[in-house]
RNA sequence: GGUCGCGUAGCUCAGCUGGAUAGAGCAUCUGCCUUCUAAGCAGACGGUCACAGGUUCGAAUCCUGUCGCGAUCACCA
């Protein structure tokens, strides 16, 4: 980043005064590990405003350079490619300029306001494997783009209305025998999580019942009684019955008491909750005021619809026949909501691809209705989180449940700690802490390393690594580093005198003075990714340095300063980029 | 069938706004703990970047087609 500030305006310089041409970009990339030099200017996209030989273009570039700038020490010219070698100073003062940084790579506010949304549960049963993904992955997209300037506000929409979780009502009132979270010391999810499998069972013994009556299945599946029944529920829920509301009330209020659980102990929280039960009614009045405008149109069984063919799309539909609201319906008022409540400018929704379709038609409808903001809704589409064995289903019994998995994860941590043995000398509780730290920080690593968009095939056999790109290696690189810091008593802030620089160390400097670069890459690609990824490659640069060179052993005190405040620098960074992904970083490991 | 996404080493993934000989980890094999934490380091082995065309000085990357996998096309959410 600085490197690359530091020689466009030179670059610049140099091909209006030789050659009278205004060039904005040049392409630098890292100079490869087999020649000698620091960064590397490509010169082949150069030839489309000056026709002339690379090689011989790259020479003069060098030339210019070496004698315009004090902090180029040498450069070789290889095909079009010149590699230039920086004067070992100015590294040391990139390097102390980023120790002195405490919010490097933090960009100033930039006024605008972004909500994102995600998690976004059913009230009818627990969080799993899937949830985790989205919250991991929205969680860590709020955060870089604060860290990227913008004012944030984290959001859910819970849908805690519908036939889902009448179904878990009934099965409660029929079978449950009063059972509560208290009685049965369940969490309050899992529990109605219980009564929703216990539905799907009566439901089918009864489909089979009426199967065998010789009635066909589709018939069995609509005329089913305990399906009337829930459906009967839901519209006695609808009326405002008092009964079932005070009994939705009860079950929701049992689930969402798990919910925080959960959240709290992914580390997550939220600035504004939306319910749908409040928010299903939204979106009615600008169905009637686009009929108006005559965006929908009426079909004559009284449905509302939108055209949406000239994009090439389908026919929509935005409200049902009886007047009732659809997912659109709620979802278009949701967002007009959220614009007036918060005055924001951009919205994130995190969402699985399988509703790709569904976000592509809301947004064009929004354009549509005439809100220019519909352009800054982003849908921050990822793939499912599949089985070796295909997709979760909780009809098999395949799902991997959130609770499980989190704490199945601190138990590994356990394990391989214990092996390791040595941190003894914490306390049970700091262990404990150490255990969820390390476990949550594998498994959201893990989901986080990977391009939101693809497909993560999840085997709970292997489960998750703890060696190599993982959370628990980059933590245990930070650890060392603090260990180090602890060991070393003089005063790291004093002046570095100047020096020369290993490759290792040069090497480091280099890639912590990318990172302000990846912040605003991630942020402008939605990709935890890329910043998992990154400081993957700082860690392992770092362990190359730390195995190679003695950071307390070093020669001279000079020396040792440095190497200090370089590894400083680098647990610095992690630990930025960790938080901004929403992992912990531990002192010891 | 239409639309969208994905296909890179045995496995899991980087690289994709075109640039040098395609990179990591896991697994397998060889070294390295009397020196700062070996969850580590150094190295070996492993590739028709799904396939076929095209654009370009240059393609894993861009375009077209084919194949494979997945999603979606509900008065469900």
């Amino acid at each position: 980043m600085r490197l690359e500030q530091l020689l466009t305006p030179h670059l610049k310089g140099f091909f209006k005064k030789d050659y009278q041409k205004e060039i904005k970009k040049f392409e630098f990339q890292q100079t490869r590990k087999e020649f000698k030099g620091d960064i590397t200017l490509v010169v082949f996209p150069l030839l489309k405003y000056i026709k002339t030989n690379p090689a011989q273009l790259a020479k003069n570039i060098g030339d210019y350079l070496k004698s315009n700038l004090s902090e180029i020490k040498d450069y070789n010219v290889i095909k079009g490619f010149l590699n230039l070698e920086l004067q070992d100073d100015y590294l040391i003062q990139v390097l102390d300029d980023i120790y002195n940084d405490d919010n490097f790579g933090k960009k100033a506010p930039n006024g605008q306001k972004l909500m994102v949304e995600f998690s976004s549960p059913n009230t009818n049963k627990p969080l799993h494997l899937g949830h985790i993904r989205n919250i991991t992955l929205g969680f860590a997209v709020a955060q870089i783009m604060e860290y990227a300037g913008f004012e944030v506000f984290k959001t859910q929409i819970i849908n805690d209305r519908g036939i889902h979780i009448c179904k878990s009502m009934l099965a409660w009132q029929k079978f449950g025998h009063g059972e509560t979270p208290e009685s049965t010391g369940m969490k309050g999810d899992h529990l109605v999580g219980k009564y929703y499998v216990r539905f799907d069972l009566a439901y089918k013994k009864q489909i089979q019942e009426l199967v065998d009556k010789g009635i066909t299945k589709d018939e069995a599946k609509a005329k089913a009684p305990i399906l009337k029944e829930a459906q009967d529920m839901l519209k006695r829920w609808e009326k405002g019955d008092e009964e079932v509301v005070a009994l939705w009330e009860k079950m929701n209020r049992w689930v969402y008491k798990g919910f925080d659980k959960t959240y709290k102990s992914l580390g997550v929280d939220f600035d504004k909750n939306y319910y749908e039960s409040q928010t299903y009614l939204f979106g009615k009045d600008t169905i009637q005021n686009g009929l108006d405008k005559g965006i929908f149109f009426k079909k004559p069984d009284g449905s509302v619809w939108i055209d949406l063919s000239d994009e090439g799309l389908d026919e929509k539909i935005v409200l049902r026949a009886d007047g009732t609201s659809v997912y659109m319906t709620q979802d278009i008022g949701t967002a007009i909501k959220r614009i007036e409540d918060f005055g924001i400018d951009k919205m994130v929704y995190t969402v699985g691809n399988e509703q790709d379709y569904h976000f592509k038609v809301l947004f064009l409808i929004l354009k549509n209705l005439g809100y220019d903001w519909a352009d800054n809704l982003y849908h921050l589409s990822y793939g499912m989180v599949d089985l070796p064995s295909g997709k979760m289903k909780s009809r098999e019994g395949t799902v991997v449940d959130a609770d499980d998995l989190i704490q199945d994860m601190a138990l590994t941590a356990k394990q391989i700690s214990e092996e390791h043995g040595r941190i003894e000398e914490y306390d049970a509780q700091q262990q404990d802490y150490l255990y969820q730290t390390i476990g949550l920080g594998a498994l959201k690593y893990f989901i986080l390393k990977v391009d939101p968009k693809k497909r993560i095939v999840f085997d709970p056999q292997k489960s998750v690594d703890f060696q190599g790109n993982t959370g628990p290696f980059i933590q245990y690189t930070y650890a060392r580093i603090q260990s180090i810091l602890r060991q070393y008593k003089s005063n790291p802030n004093q002046k570095l005198e100047t020096y020369r620089l290993d490759e290792k160390e040069s090497e480091l400097i280099k890639i912590l003075d990318q990172f302000p670069n990846l912040i605003l890459q991630s942020a402008e690609q939605y990709s935890p990714a890329l910043l998992a990824n990154y400081t993957y490659e700082l860690v392992k640069s770092f362990n190359s340095f730390y195995q190679n060179l003695s950071i307390l052993g070093a020669e001279s005190d000079n020396q040792k300063l440095f190497r200090v405040k370089l590894s400083a620098s680098t647990a610095k960074v992690i630990k930025i980029a960790f938080k901004l992904l929403g992992i912990d970083v531990p002192d010891k490991m």
